[in-house]
DNA sequence: GTAGACTGTTGACATTTGTCAACATTTTAT
DNA sequence: ATAAAATGTTGACAAATGTCAACAGTCTAC
């Protein structure tokens, strides 16, 4: 049953073992869905009524330009939640697509079943802050890799830092990621580190 | 007493106010600080050993490459929290230099206190939640921003965005903030929008 | 199995942004 | 009061990256 996949993740954060019972009662507040690779999890306009933790699969968040380019702001796989927080927690209509990169299974949680899980378990809300300080993070130094270094630099940063990616995601999504060209992540590519 | 406008923002961010109890509670945790312009609040290789809420001044984190140039991360004013996450959790020595741009008054928090405090309030955690979750939304929007957008309709974003910071910050700072150099700035700024 | 989409590479050229140097003003320290 | 530091602008040129077009290989749907 993959549902213990997601009871792992959780041991794997909070400072003591999530108890069976809690579990139970963590489980009652998700609903399953599946994707086939290249639907729609989330399409621009639309409110984000749910996050998915994402069971197997691997997704992208991106953002559609008034030139009609696709710039993409987040990468998702195994383990990793999707969704767009600001839609989420506001109701506001999401200026973003998450769609899916493979086939995917997903755990969705509304924002009314997470505010109620934290009242009620406080290692799940816990959980929430340290996933949140992760992120906060990862999130800070992607922003100093991306204001301070060249093409090439980001690019050799994030094969170092997220090998399994590469495998993943095609090269267009990836150069997306890190803001530049496909053409130009080709070139640098075929420089030597 | 500038106390009290640390109790005006908890309560612009908590459900229910914070009683007079609850706020001695929280004031107890905090100590003072003030800093001349140009004073670091944090030098690269120490230990953030605690975040600062500023209530008055303005401050900038920024990082220093190999050839020695500083990429400002972040800035900050009244109402802010200043610090590097990464060191101040994890106990690891900082990269980043964290100054301040103004003569600033703080009020200073460790960890230790962070987290008891969560415990003891739970409005304090659901606090600390809320402010994690538009820290991200904001980062979000501005790597968004980054990845996507040229020199002058980043300025453009941020100017319409942040006013008052152009006002309370160097040229040459915004200009590292978004990423681009002063030259640049200075070229961009004298186009129309 | 075939047509069409998706993916990745390369070349020629354009555009954006950076670099370096010079200079003028303003602010700061003594 | 004065020298030094910080700030902001401009010009000439260089480097990085984007744009557009052509092409080839792979995957996908029917």
């Amino acid at each position: 049953m993959l549902m213990h996949q997601l009871h792992n993740y959780l041991n794997a954060y909070a400072s003591n073992p999530v108890t069976e019972e809690d579990f139970e009662i963590i489980k009652s507040h998700f609903t399953n869905k599946t994707l086939r690779k290249r639907q729609y999890f989330l399409e621009e306009g639309e409110i984000c009524k749910h996050f998915a933790f994402i069971i197997k699969g691997a997704m992208r968040k991106y953002h559609v330009d008034d030139q009609g380019k696709e710039h993409v702001v987040d990468l998702y796989i195994e383990n990793w939640w999707a969704g767009d927080l600001e839609s989420y927690v506001m109701l506001k209509p999401s200026i973003y697509y998450i769609d899916a990169c493979e086939d995917c299974e997903l755990m969705l949680i509304t924002n009314e079943s997470k505010i109620k899980l934290c009242s009620q378990l406080p290692s799940f809300n816990q959980f929430l802050l340290k996933l949140d300080e992760r992120n906060h993070i990862a999130t800070q130094k992607r922003i100093t890799s991306t204001i301070s270094s060249s093409a090439k630099v980001r690019y050799d940063d994030f094969a170092s830092c997220y090998p399994e990616f590469l495998q993943r995601f095609p090269q267009h999504v990836i150069a997306s990621y890190l803001g530049i060209t496909k053409e130009t992540l080709s070139r640098v590519r075929s420089q030597v580190s």
